[in-house]
RNA sequence: GCCUCCGUGGCUUAGCGGCAUAGCGCGGCAUUGGUAAUGCCGAGGUCCCGAGUUCGAUUCUCGGCGGAGGCUCCA
């Protein structure tokens, strides 16, 4: 816990004397302080409080006591990576949600050389090396790093902007730093390097490239443990190796990037569908369907062959160019125009499950979450101005609703702001903008601002859903664009009899069906929910001689429109068990000679609990109302 | 696209400059068995593709393709 406490310097009553450190007092309240905060300013422990003063000290716990602790692992890695590399260049090394990176320009490093590194990182710890900092002018810092010419370039920026350089020291390692730090290296005991990998020099493709490693780091061994415990999880929870072992889906070298669906796949895809589908219609939508191919003309007019190029496939039909869509506006813009439409009329919401095609950089695939072919879930909402904000705020209940009926509770939004390739004019940007910030207060939801993130025809609010693991996913997104109806020249009849320009939004929910899909499957760690499970039961059979009896459970069941197989093979039960619960299949029934004989079924559920003697209707009745509640 | 690592039957994987491992899965036979792997037998491989080095390359080198993690981007 961060603990405040008010200190008075210099009086002969306090204990604490003028010149008494931050470090002292901590050690007097027995606060395990890493740095603390004086006055509202972020200090090392060592800092002497010479006046009264507030003292607020910074434990792991908080989110500052995260920060200065990574990033003086990142200074212990700096400091190792040297002594072992000695031509290695430091850059940066900030830290991380979660942990923290330093770049160094250097050769690549092999994973086993992170080994190393972490051995020669314990080594110095067990020095217990002090680390000082000390405030130098600009010229005793260029003079300090003048063989980096990075440090340079970083210095030169700090006297441009008028910020005073400081530098931290441990033993013999010394890192320009603003600080601050823990006291000394024996603070840092539970550290892992996880990762290498390449990055640029300011995240900028024309500049050096430098070796980027990755680490974690914890107070406790415990805790350290557990990341990694936590980190095995997920890469159990993988949504590319579940998709293998349970039949979804698959990749190949023929199409990179391009899912394959297999039926088992399917199954959950049409039950969200046919879920969306219904959420369609509740919400007043009209559904349709656009061609894929479409001419050039349109592509220019859209503004999506000045912006989008680079993303799109493109085609020779007659001699005529034309683009595979990579959006689906322009398709419900030429619907939208094919009638005139009144105020009366509006807003018209059109949904489309768009399969669009996207020319993604190779090295960004990932499984479902990143491909060159995808299913949105999109729509367009054309409205007049004054319906905008009410339409955005109905758009947010809609998302709201879907996130929770497939088991995510928490969400978190973003608002993206104009980008530097962009069309419209700054009042358009501005005005939608407004629309949108203005529907989130109204709704009273926290948001975060991405300036310069929006889509280069409008700003976007982004749904970020958080899976059982705690990690986010960007699904939802709502946009607001003036500038294709302009653009289109669409328009309306107002009450006037004259004609109007309406508004649009652009709305996905799931984002894109393949992705959402990869996302359940990592939350549900595979074990889908009965509605989306594409196979819901399976019943086993003791011996031969009961086939005739499951098949006609198989029946019944499948009367009611429940997902069942029958396991008739010449195997033990133990085996016919384990291998359906390794299909994560939601329940197994076996029937034998107990069961025949008193017409029942014994159910065998997820948290591996048999009950025997079970009615077949019972449970019918049962898993049907589970299906149907979606839970 | 760039950087690092990786590519061996359907899947997971051992290995190495000189007939290519094993397990799972698959097929057959026996077992008709009561809740997390019955036993035996068998089939199945251009060791990602191409070039080079070599008497000989799955192994070494180079190039390509694909995958993973990053950078960047993003539904």
């Amino acid at each position: 816990m961060a603990k405040q406490i008010t200190i008075k310097c210099g009086k002969s009553k306090n204990k604490y004397a003028s010149g008494v450190t931050a470090a002292d007092v901590a050690k007097d309240k027995k606060i395990d302080a890493l740095a603390a905060s004086v006055n509202d300013k972020l200090v090392d422990l060592s800092t002497k409080i010479r006046k009264d003063s507030e003292i607020i000290f910074v434990t792991y716990d908080t989110h500052e006591g995260k920060e200065i602790f990574h990033h003086s692992t990142a200074h212990l890695m700096a400091q190792a990576v040297i002594k072992l590399y000695p031509k290695a260049l430091p850059t940066i090394g900030p830290t991380i949600e979660g942990g923290f990176y330093y770049d160094f320009d250097h050769s690549p490093f092999s994973p086993s050389d992170l080994k190393g590194i972490e051995k020669e990182m314990r080594k110095i710890v067990t020095e217990k090396l002090e680390v000082k900092r000390k405030q130098i002018p600009y010229k005793e810092a260029l003079k300090l790093f003048k063989k980096n010419k990075y440090k340079i370039e970083l210095i030169k920026e700090f006297e441009k902007e008028g910020k005073k350089v400081s530098v931290y020291q441990q033993g013999k390692f010394i890192d320009l730093c603003r600080g601050p730090h823990i006291p000394n290296t024996s603070y840092l005991k539970a550290f892992k390097l996880t990762k290498v990998s390449s990055a640029y020099w300011r995240a900028d493709s024309k500049k050096d490239s430098l070796q980027r490693i990755y680490g974690v780091s914890f107070p406790k061994e415990s805790q350290l443990k557990n990341y990694l415990r936590l980190k095995l999880e997920a890469a159990k929870r993988d949504h590319r190796k579940i998709g293998k072992e349970l039949d979804l889906f698959s990749f190949h070298e023929e199409g990179t990037g391009f899912p394959f669906w297999h039926n088992k796949g399917m199954i959950i895809w049409d039950e969200v569908m046919n879920y969306m589908k219904a959420m369609l219609k509740k919400n007043n939508y009209q559904e349709v369907r656009a061609p894929l191919i479409l001419n050039k003309e349109l592509w220019l007019k859209s503004g999506h062959w000045d912006h989008y190029k680079n993303n799109m496939y493109f085609t020779l039909i007659d001699g005529q160019e034309h683009a595979v869509k990579p959006m689906n506006c322009p398709g419900h813009i030429l619907i939208y125009k094919n009638s005139i439409h009144s105020y009366r009329d509006l807003p018209i919401r059109m949904g489309e499950f768009g399969l669009v095609h996207r020319h993604e950089m190779s090295g960004v695939l990932a499984g479902l979450f990143r491909v060159r072919s995808f299913t949105q879930d999109d729509a367009h909402v054309f409205c007049t101005e004054d319906q905008l904000k009410d339409e955005i705020k109905k758009l947010i209940d809609f998302v709201t609703e879907v996130y929770s009926t497939f088991g995510f509770k928490d969400y978190q939004i973003e608002l993206s702001t104009k980008p530097q390739d962009s069309m419209g004019s700054d009042d358009m940007w501005k005005n939608a903008e407004n629309a949108l910030s203005a529907a989130l207060k109204e709704k009273k939801i926290d948001y975060k601002i991405n300036p310069g993130d929006g889509a280069f025809y409008g700003p976007k609010i982004d749904f970020h859903i958080k899976d059982c693991m705690g990690r986010s996913w960007q699904c939802g997104t709502i946009q607001v664009d003036f500038s294709m109806p302009e653009r289109f020249d669409l328009t309306y009849e107002g009450k006037n009899n004259k004609k109007h320009r309406p508004v649009m939004l652009h709305r996905a929910i799931l984002g894109s069906m393949e992705r959402f899909i990869g996302i359940m499957i990592e939350h549900y760690a595979g074990k889908m929910p009965a509605w989306l499970s594409p196979v819901q039961v399976k019943i086993i059979t003791v011996a031969d001689r009961f086939n005739k009896y499951a098949e006609g459970v198989k029946a019944k069941l499948e009367e009611e429109g429940v997902r069942v197989e029958v396991d008739n093979k010449k195997e033990t039960i133990g085996r016919k068990v384990r291998e359906a619960q390794i299909q994560k299949i939601n329940y197994i029934l076996t029937v034998g000679e107990k069961e025949e004989k008193t017409k029942t079924i014994a159910v065998r559920t997820r948290d591996n609990k048999v009950k025997m003697g079970v009615k077949p209707d019972k449970f019918l009745k049962d898993i049907v109302k589970e299906i149907k509640e979606k839970r």
